[in-house]
DNA sequence: CCGCAACAGTTGATGTGTCAACTATATCAT
DNA sequence: ATGATATAGTTGACACATCAACTGTTGCGG
């Protein structure tokens, strides 16, 4: 019927789905969709941050975090100013509004990753997080040997 | 810094990006998405079912079963029938070239899940999927009680 | 049998994601 | 210095996802 390995990858699959759906949910009571806040959350740790720099750590297209900052910006939480050096550069800030909700979201967050999160026990927590470690390591090299990564990602 | 809830969410999320990319790549070299291959595949199992049956197993809204459906068509991969009592319902079977795609696929992505997932030994495995067990279901309670779920999800 | 709620499916608006092509600036080797 | 190459960011085209609003059918309680 269903092996082990489909059995295991199913399973990844829809954990992430109910983790996501709820983290939707979370942001949406803000005002804000999962990639607006975790735009927000990077600005917020590294202000003056790049597109690009940006654009890796959300393992997504530069293209999208363009128009991603250029909502936020509308709605007046980032703003951009021009890299001092380089021309072709930008550095993002957050605005005292961006700065406000931005922490206000993320404790939100953070509370609610630990009452979802804490209710398995601390052993299953612990082997748990070996486990994933291992697979998430060995995931990731048969992918980089596979081919050049065309650009692929889809995070957060 | 980061503790333990923080590691697991963000570890779950990076494991499955990384499988997630990995189909992706799979299902493009037969020149289909992951969702329209989904499609293919709910179809080939259970051939005369509706968008609105399908829309659930996809854990999608109605609307994008349209329109995924649409393209199948216009590819010549999925058919849509009148259903015989019903007046508002259709029924969706896959064209002979759509059964063939989705044979090829399906063994080609059972085949990698092997390979990829077969890396970690079987202890690895079992615990790991009684783990993920338990905390899947803890957090779909989570949810579940949390609202009436307005419509939510995005699988695969 | 009639009116009304529930349901199947579509459409439009919007946000997010990809890729490919482009502009403009930087950088580096010669 | 100049010319090839790389990098930063934007844009356009498209796929996918949501939600809200709509059309038609079904089915049910009066």
């Amino acid at each position: 019927m269903m092996n082990e390995m489909e059995h295991l990858y199913n399973l990844l699959k829809e954990t992430f789905i109910v983790i996501d759906d709820g983290d939707r949910r979370l942001f949406h009571r803000f005002g804000l969709t999962p990639p607006r806040f975790y735009v927000l959350l990077h600005v917020s740790e590294e202000p003056g941050i790049s597109s690009s720099d940006l654009s890796q750590k959300l393992l997504c297209d530069k293209s999208n975090v363009t128009r991603i900052v250029k909502g936020l910006e509308a709605t007046g939480y980032l703003e951009r100013r021009p890299h001092e050096s380089d021309g072709r550069a930008q550095r993002l800030y957050l605005t005292p509004q961006g700065a406000a909700i931005c922490n206000e979201v993320h404790s939100a967050h953070t509370a609610y990753n630990i009452a979802r999160l804490n209710s398995v026990d601390t052993a299953v927590q612990t082997t748990l997080i070996e486990n994933l470690n291992r697979l998430h390591h060995l995931l990731q090299e048969e992918l980089a040997q596979q081919t050049p990564p065309p650009n692929g990602h889809h995070l957060v």
